[in-house]
DNA sequence: TACAATGTTTTAAG
DNA sequence: CCTTAAAACATTGT
């Protein structure tokens, strides 16, 4: 489920057990969670360790305990994080446990496209190092958006925001719901969008990540009435905002939804 | 049964 | 080396 806003606000549930001791470290090395993790060496540093901080940076998250131990955790397409009694019974799905005398840390994934990272050291782990600019902050420039989407000025529009390697944090629904406040079409190529239209997507992009940061809870319930969310997956939905019948069609290998009328094919005429 | 699911990563081709 | 598209990954639900 989760894109930039379930991603801090599943990071958040670890945050009772923050200044509280790791007693033990239960875990299934084979799998594939842990693909490529020294998983001995993460054991050894996390069981009597203090969890002491924690940050998101898009999907991935980076939790840092005493002893020198840092955790990388992604989500991937079903993980979820959860806090529990000390003695809660793992269920199938929870590969990661951290044991702590009042809480149980839960990493859960049933698909196990997510990730777990271990690195051991002063400072940072390499792999949080040399990240791109947040959506929110303010080198997410509207000149380095324009950059990245000429660079890949033929990829429809809608493949070009799920790069997380421009727009961390934006997943599927997000890059719909941008698109269709923007008018935009998602077959759209990058390099293609006029002026205004690009000033209006960055718009778009910061607009829609501020507010479901803002409300997004356990549930997506609360995403403001307007948006597209709330008509995505209906069948035979309609756009909220003049009635047509939406239309979904895969685009840039994701199900992709918009409004035929809101967002034109070509522009121009 | 077959397909699709709020995501990367790998592979291959241009 | 760069971009683009498609398949692969593991499991569940419709």
């Amino acid at each position: 489920m989760p894109e930039l806003a379930e991603v801090e606000f599943y990071r958040k549930q670890w945050g009772r057990g923050l200044q509280r001791k790791i007693l033990a470290v239960q875990l299934n090395a084979a799998k594939k969670i842990f693909r490529g993790t020294d998983v001995a060496a993460l054991r050894k540093t996390l069981r009597g360790s203090t969890l002491l901080g924690s940050e998101a940076h898009g999907k991935q998250m980076l939790f840092r305990f005493s002893k020198g131990g840092w955790v990388g955790i992604h989500l991937g397409m079903t993980g979820e994080l959860r806090i529990g009694p000390a003695a809660a019974v793992a269920l199938k799905h929870d590969h990661f446990v951290l044991r702590q005398g009042r809480h149980s840390l839960v990493f859960s994934d049933p698909r196990q496209f997510g990730r777990v990272l271990f690195h051991r050291g002063k400072t940072q782990p390499p792999w949080w190092r040399d990240r791109p600019a947040e959506i929110l902050s303010l080198q997410f420039t509207r000149t380095f958006m324009e950059q990245f989407l000429s660079r890949r000025g033929r990829a429809p529009i809608k493949a070009v925001l799920l790069m997380q390697s421009g727009f961390p944090g934006i997943g599927n629904w997000m890059a719909d719901e941008i698109l269709w406040q923007s008018k935009i079409h998602p077959s759209r190529p990058a390099g293609r969008l006029r002026p205004e239209e690009t000033k209006k997507l960055h718009a778009k992009i910061q607009s829609v990540s501020r507010v479901s940061l803002r409300t997004v809870g356990k549930n997506d319930g609360d995403l403001p009435k307007s948006w597209l969310f709330h008509h995505r997956w209906e069948n035979g939905g309609h756009c909220p905002v003049d009635g047509t019948a939406l239309r979904r069609a895969q685009i840039g290998g994701r199900t992709t939804c918009w409004c035929p009328s809101c967002q034109k094919q070509r522009t121009g005429v």
